[in-house]
DNA sequence: CTGAAAGCGCTAACAC
DNA sequence: GTGTTAGCGCTTTCAG
């Protein structure tokens, strides 16, 4: 069985409170006492219980964390930048995969209240189904930052990326270099990000004069294998685009290898620029231009803000990251 | 504050513990109480506390999982399998990162024994450094699962791949193929995965009369960068390999990029394969051959071990997965 | 079927 | 400087 406060205490003939006292670093023992029941802890195996302190004192020293996929190499790395704040302080990350499911979002959400966390960190799903869970919870006094996504009816912290001027800083350059007939591989339609990446995207094209036909874009659903797909039916129609916007590193991987089956030259007979850098854009042949992101920046300033919330009940704050380009080999000049 | 089942059972003029034993499901409440005091706790945004609960039944749901490196993508995906088994069971996963780092390693495992977490998975920091500790926690009483990593010297439960098995496979092609000169970008090499996969080289390589050169094994370190630096290294060296095996995903990374630096064409000049497959395996140019292990399965294999032994007080088991070849266009015929 | 009471492991307020 | 007591929110006997 698990040593207790009180079984130490007993073996040494004293009070639990005053294990308690000691063994918390806490004044009112005797510098001898403390030592003498610190070296009989060691030496029975005592871990003290997190779930009784947590009870008593209120708070679990435990943080939510709520992300859409996690073998997306950029919430893994959000979640690092998380970890390097929340480490040094003594805070554990539970870590919940929503898959994209309203639903599995919900419940992790009651369970990670449930779990009594002090804070809660989050891309919410898609879809924003989850507003009213979220809005209870923020009542109950849980604060919550928003990183990558947020849902906009809800006025609470976020930090998210600048996609309007991603998107512009992408095009300018594909203008720049003659291009004025764009392919859009998108993130699924009702996404945050694909509904704001496209529609900075559209407006953008027309104050530049690019066209954009509507069979030029695309919906990606944010995977691999149906950006493989888009980019197919895109490349085998009649008109074709001179260049491509992937929305994200997941669908550049699909869409990499549907021009390498299709045997089309980047940059030569298409032009291929990409929303996030990802390890593999570098590595590509050509290696891939594109919109960077800094997703353990994003992390850590998100973990930053919740514990501003947690220890100082800081108002919520709406943070915006710059992305910036990256210039590689992958755009032509069409002259 | 926070909604309790005593406020319930005032509000409602009940007793806490019928409100509770209605909110469990538990029998020996009329349904028609039963129906009132549920929509109340609905009404009132009742949220159970797990804490509460864990410290009165003695079990909190929760299981802890220690990985070197969530920003690795095989770990990632470890976790995910893991994720497949217990989500459906209501049990969250606390997840540590442990950088590769043997006080952290500890540090974590301190404080999840304190938030009492019913079983442990765990890719152990390669020292090895804390078998003490996980000796204790196994003592306790709490489960213990390893995964891709084990600690030799602990008798404990694990699921690891056929390191042997991998590296001979891919031996063997390269000796079809009629290579007899390779060289090998390593693990760290006081790594677990790092040391059997090379004696496993060394042993293959005299069986099937292969020439590994001391200077054509080039420590990698697990990271992209000094892969890049090894891959360099290597290959301007007097007397080169015609193969080489890169020992994992990320220092896969570091070696494309060194090749396409360097201008040296795969599969003409050098031959190459990997152990483990990543995303980028297949949009490198050329697409590289390599073992694939299935780490989802891995993580899915650890959690039901985990599950067996937490519900079954199962013995331990050491699993050993079969990793598998998978031919792309990576590597020359030489005749 | 429901209520009363005890207690999980810990800490904090109050005595002495 | 140390002991006593009460209670965090919940479940589980045991009564009635």
């Amino acid at each position: 069985m698990r040593v207790t406060i009180k079984q130490i205490a007993s073996k040494l003939g004293v009070n639990p409170s005053t294990v308690s006292r000691a063994l918390s670093g806490k004044s009112g023992v005797s510098d001898r006492l403390r030592e003498k029941i610190v070296r009989e802890a060691l030496k029975m195996g005592y871990f003290p219980d997190m779930t009784a302190m947590g009870l008593r004192k209120g708070h679990t020293k435990v943080i939510g964390v709520l992300i859409p996929d996690i073998s997306n190499p950029f919430f893994a790395q959000a979640v690092r930048g998380m970890e390097k704040i929340f480490y040094p302080m003594g805070y554990q990350l539970i870590l919940c995969s929503t898959e994209e499911n309203s639903e599995r979002e919900a419940a992790n959400l009651r369970m990670l209240v449930s779990q009594r966390v002090e804070g809660l960190l989050s891309a919410p799903v898609d879809s924003g189904g989850n507003s009213v869970i979220y809005r209870k919870i923020h009542a109950e006094g849980i604060p919550i930052v928003f990183f990558d996504r947020l849902i906009p009816d809800l006025k609470l912290s976020s930090v998210i990326t600048d996609n309007e001027q991603g998107i512009r800083d992408l095009m300018e350059y594909l203008h720049r270099r003659g291009h004025r007939k764009l392919g859009i591989i998108n993130l699924r339609g009702r996404s945050f990000t694909g509904k704001v990446r496209l529609r900075s995207a559209i407006e953008t094209a027309e104050k530049l004069g690019i066209e954009i036909r509507q069979e030029w874009i695309k919906d990606g659903n944010s995977t691999q294998s149906e950006a493989y797909e888009a980019t197919v039916q895109m490349l085998s129609l009649e008109s074709k685009p001179t260049a491509i916007i992937v929305n994200n590193n997941l669908m550049m991987l699909g869409t990499m290898k549907a021009l390498r089956d299709l045997k089309i030259n980047v940059p030569k007979d298409v032009s291929l620029v990409g929303f996030d850098d990802s390890y593999w854009n570098q590595i590509f042949d050509p290696p891939i231009s594109c919109i960077a992101q800094d997703p353990e920046q994003m992390g850590l300033i998100a973990a930053t803000m919740l514990l501003d919330a947690i220890f100082h009940h800081a108002k919520p704050v709406q943070t915006v990251l710059k992305a910036h380009f990256i210039e590689r080999e992958s755009v032509s000049v069409i002259s």
